[in-house]
DNA sequence: ATGATAGTACGTATATAATCGAACTATAGG
DNA sequence: CCTATAGTTCGATTATATACGTACTATCAT
């Protein structure tokens, strides 16, 4: 059924890292966050990078699923945010490491 | 074309992150990390959890192909190593993180 | 109400990965 | 040379992911 009035996100506690680390390990999820942590809030159009909307949506339900991406609908958008403190709390410097990373 | 000399060892610039956290995401794979973060070197069969070994064969491939472990034939026995300092100069802080979660 | 926009849900096709038995290869020891 | 051991390779099966068109839903503006 279509559009929602809200997301489920779940307790970092009940992520494992092998969860997060597959989140991760796809390239357009990889890119989504990238820009999630320079932009703070971003709706799901603004980081498609003319990828199909059916697409982008798989992937950030798999973001969200393992605890990376918050979403919160603002009227016909929905706008991502990283969840970098909870992260961070639980996986402590894995973000830093992984978006640190160059080439 | 069974046994072989040698392995090949990607060097670690030719790794991507991605590549990186796909090898680790796997649950087999990441206590074969664990394992080898403390026991400094080890045979395949040592970490093989009673798994098959053709099983366990797969999953050093993807190891070594993501440059994470290193493999040195001692005469019938396959010794690993993680590429502990390489991998931390490529990806820093990607291992501490990775193998810091506790639960 | 109509139309436009943003995104989800579903279904399906395709690709990638995991699992593992069986046959094989290399080395060591008797 | 024969046998045991460690691990690889091959091939087949199954599971999991990705990609994306189409239909649908919700919200907003007119």
């Amino acid at each position: 059924m279509g559009g929602m009035r809200t997301y489920q996100h779940p307790d970092l506690a009940t992520v494992t890292i092998e969860h997060a680390l597959h989140a991760l390990s796809d390239p357009v999820r990889l890119d989504i966050v990238r820009q999630l942590d320079r932009e703070i809030e971003a709706s799901c159009a603004a980081l498609d990078g003319g990828r199909p909307k059916s697409s982008m949506s798989h992937h950030f339900r798999v973001l969200r699923a393992a605890g990376l991406v918050h979403t919160r609908i603002a009227g016909v958008q929905h706008m991502n945010t990283l969840r970098r403190e909870e992260v961070d709390k639980r996986f402590p410097g894995l973000l830093d490491a992984v978006l640190g990373v160059k080439g």
